[in-house]
This record gives C-alpha cells, structure tokens and sequence, in this order.
DNA sequence: TCTGGGGTCCTGCTACGA
DNA sequence: TCTGTCGTAGCAGGACCC
C-alpha cells in the first residue's frame, strides 16, 4: 500500500515584512524591506514588490538600496516577529502536537493523527492556511506530502510570486502524492535539496548534474567520491524520493550563541575584551532563560578581509553565567592577534546540560558575591522591565563606539548607534 | 560587490588512553 | 619498555539553512 502524505510542511508569506505590514498598513503595495540600514548590513526580508527588483534575503543592505532606491527600510523588531510566531505555533498545535517548528515562520506539521477528526492531510493543510489568516491576518503556503524534504520543496512551490505588477498569487496548497514524487522531484534544479548550497553545486556541476534527475540518476558511489560519505548518500537518498527523518517536536537546541559585527574594525585587545563582556552576558542570559548552561566555549573572530577563525575549550564545569563565560572567552581570545582589525565577534556554548546546577562562577576566583544571585536578580529585572533595562558597566561608556543594543538590531550595525544610554548597570 | 546573526552538521586532524 | 593500532574526544574549519 502506497502511503498517503501526511507531512505538512507550513511557511509564512514574506513573514518579517508581513508583520510590519501589520502595524504599519499605510506601507502596503510598496517596496519594504526589513534588515539592517548601515553600510554592513543585510536584507532579512523583502515583500514581493522588493523582490520584483531583484532584492533578496542575505543580499547586502548597500546592494538592495541600489537596485530599489525607493523601497522602505524598516529594522527587524525579532521580539515581535517572535511573539507573533509563538502564536502561530499555537494554532499549529491546535491541530495536532506533533510539530517542529524550523524558524520563525517555518514549521513541519504530522497530521495522520488528526486526519480523523479534521479530514485528510489537503484539507488540513487548507484549514491551517485559513485560521492564521483569519486570526493573524497573515497568509502562508502549504506543502503536503509523504516526506518533510517533499514537503517543504512542495510548500515553495505553492508560493505566490514576485512581478513587477504586483505578487502572482500561488496555489497556497500543494500536494505530492507519494506515486507523483519523483515526477515531482526530478525536473527541479539540484540546488533546490536541502543541503546543495554554492560549494556543493560546483561539485556535483563537475559530474554534470545539472537537475536532482541528474543527481538520482548517478551511481550512489560517484556521489560519494565527489561529497564525501554521509552528504553523498544523503542527497543521493533525497534524489530519489528517500528520506525517512521524522517530524521531531520539542528539539533541544543544540548550542547557544550571540555575535556582532562592528560598524567599524577593532584593532584593540581591550575593545575586544569589553565586546566580549556584552556578547557573554547576552549568551549568559539566554542560556539561564532556556534553563541550560554548557562545556564548551567557542569563540568566533572574523577579521576585516573576512578571514574567520575559532578558538574553543571544554570544561568540566558547566556555565550559564556572564562574568564566567567572559573570563574563558577572553582566554581564548589571548592566542589570537587583533592588530589586523576585527570585524566581527562571536561568543557560543555548546555541550549543553540542565542549568541550575554546580557552576564555575567568580566565586571560585576571588571569593566574593555569588554572581549566580546576581544572574537571577538581572534576569528578573529584564523580565519585568525588558532586555535592555540593565547591561554590564563595562558596556556603558560616551565615546559611541561600536555599541548597540545588544536586543535590538540583528542583521547588522546600524547606520545610527544609538547614543548614551539609560540602562542600569552591574 | 559585498558579504548579518542564529543555528546544525560534517570532515579532517590531533591527542590520548587502552 | 617500546611500538603500533584502534576508538574516542576535542578542536578547527567549512558548508549549509532560514
């Protein structure tokens, strides 16, 4: 028996800028586009009236502006993108509780439990599309079929698309049956898979794959010579229809982490070191808000000619607090010579257990105030006050370098850093 | 022509203990 | 005691996704 799709895989419309839209109406027909404004900046979402000039996500700020000099430049508000979102999964789990959200304006949806009471997976994928435009007045596009990857490649093709004259409006749905797969499957260019970026398309180029037909149609060996075992046999797998990963709600995440790029290239170890102070706490207090903490640390440098490297230790300790996690990042950060400039830092942990438990503190240095009680009280004041209500002294400073808000803008220094601040300090 | 920030996963190398 | 091998963990880098 052939098995019938009950893989929804669910993707909001220009989510960002739908949202923005939302507040702002007046805004709507033109071309928007949420992202950073500065120099350094990128493209987080372009409306369909953007993208008919040829802007796109991750484009750069300055290119966008080129190709469209009368688009709308809006900063990303990811707070209200996220409370939104939160709503939207609600509805989701409305229908069934097998969801696994992908971002925050993408989920997979397993309905085969739900069929009975709501219909089949079509009509459920319809009915989803419904509620979150009556109720969030936002519209997405469904994909249904018998696998997520399936799925997923279906929902892009039941986007609307981007004209000169205004967004085409797609079918909203698309179903693959499982007999259609592969019909399905095979014209699309290789690129489409899940996994085919830039490096791997010059690869499988070399071996004249020019369609994911062309890939299925390979020997599974020669894709493993040219991309190496597990990526080989998995997009060979994925070619031919093969993919047998389960929708997996409630996925622990994996590794936390913050970075920022600089308006402008640090040279100074002791810059770095007071970045490094802002990036800990930010990560610090996201860990202790997900109820983690972790082993090990990783720190991210980029230099000004986009050279990155990583340095990374593993404790046996766990960490969740911003004073300790800043110590090893600046130990890390002591092998690494910033004379060059530095454009860009980064500070993550990995390795990631329960939080709350016996943790390297400042205690252990000097023996003074539990910085673990200090941890809850900063995050109890940001829960009632917001994130940017209390940073680290060390942050606050009038000479307007390279500092923002460490909540605020995500897709690049702004053009305008805000001045002074009003924030408490610790 | 210029490349953000949040992640995940894989590979190759090295160190280390059995 | 020395040497080789194997498995594993840690580390660094790269590719990819949204």
């Amino acid at each position: 028996m052939t098995p019938r799709p009950t893989v929804i895989h669910v993707d909001m419309d220009a989510f960002f800028v739908s949202v923005e839209l939302l507040d702002r109406p007046e805004l709507r027909g033109r071309p928007v586009v949420v992202g950073g404004d500065g120099e350094r900046g990128v493209v987080a979402a372009a409306s369909y009236e953007a993208r008919a000039f040829g802007i796109h996500s991750a484009m750069p700020s300055v290119q966008a502006r080129r190709r469209c000099p009368h688009a709308v430049f809006v900063a990303g508000r990811h707070s209200r993108y996220a409370e939104v979102s939160a709503r939207v999964m609600a509805i989701f789990r409305d229908v069934t509780p097998l969801v696994e959200p992908l971002s925050l304006d993408e989920a997979f949806l397993e309905v085969a439990g739900a069929e009975r009471r709501l219909g089949p997976a079509p009509q459920i994928a319809a009915h989803l599309r419904e509620r979150v435009l009556d109720e969030e007045g936002l519209s997405c596009s469904a994909g249904v079929a018998t696998t997520k990857f399936v799925a997923k490649l279906a929902s892009q093709a039941a986007k609307p698309a981007p004209s000169e004259a205004g967004p085409v409006p797609g079918l909203g749905v698309r179903v693959v049956e499982s007999a259609e797969t592969l019909t399905f499957l095979h014209p699309l260019p290789v690129e489409a898979l899940w996994g085919v970026g830039p490096a791997t398309l010059s690869r499988l180029g070399r071996l004249g794959v020019v369609t994911v037909g062309d890939l299925a149609r390979l020997e599974p060996e020669a894709v493993v010579a040219a991309l190496g075992r597990a990526q080989g046999r998995h997009l060979h797998d994925l070619a031919n229809g093969l993919d047998d990963r389960a929708v997996e709600p409630g996925r622990r995440p994996r590794s936390v982490g913050h970075e920022e790029t600089f308006a402008r290239d640090l040279h100074l170890r002791g810059q770095l070191e007071r970045e490094l102070t802002g990036l800990s706490d930010a990560v610090a207090a996201r860990l202790r808000r997900h109820g983690l903490a972790g082993r090990t640390v990783t720190l991210k440098v980029r230099f000004g000619d986009f050279h990155t490297v990583s340095r990374s230790v593993t404790h046996r300790e766990l960490i969740d607090e911003g004073p300790a996690l800043r110590r090893v990042a600046c130990d890390l950060l002591a092998s690494i010579d910033p004379s060059p400039g530095v454009r860009l830092l980064g500070v993550s942990v990995s390795g990631l257990g329960s939080g709350g438990v016996r943790q390297l503190t400042l205690d252990d240095a000097d023996g003074r105030l539990g910085w673990a009680e200090a941890s809850r009280t900063v995050d109890e004041i940001r829960d009632r006050f917001g994130a940017d209500a209390i940073g680290p002294a060390a942050l606050s400073r009038a000479d307007g370098l390279a500092v923002k808000g460490r909540h605020r803008q995500q897709w690049g220094p702004s053009s305008d850093p805000p001045a002074g601040d009003s924030t408490h300090q610790f």
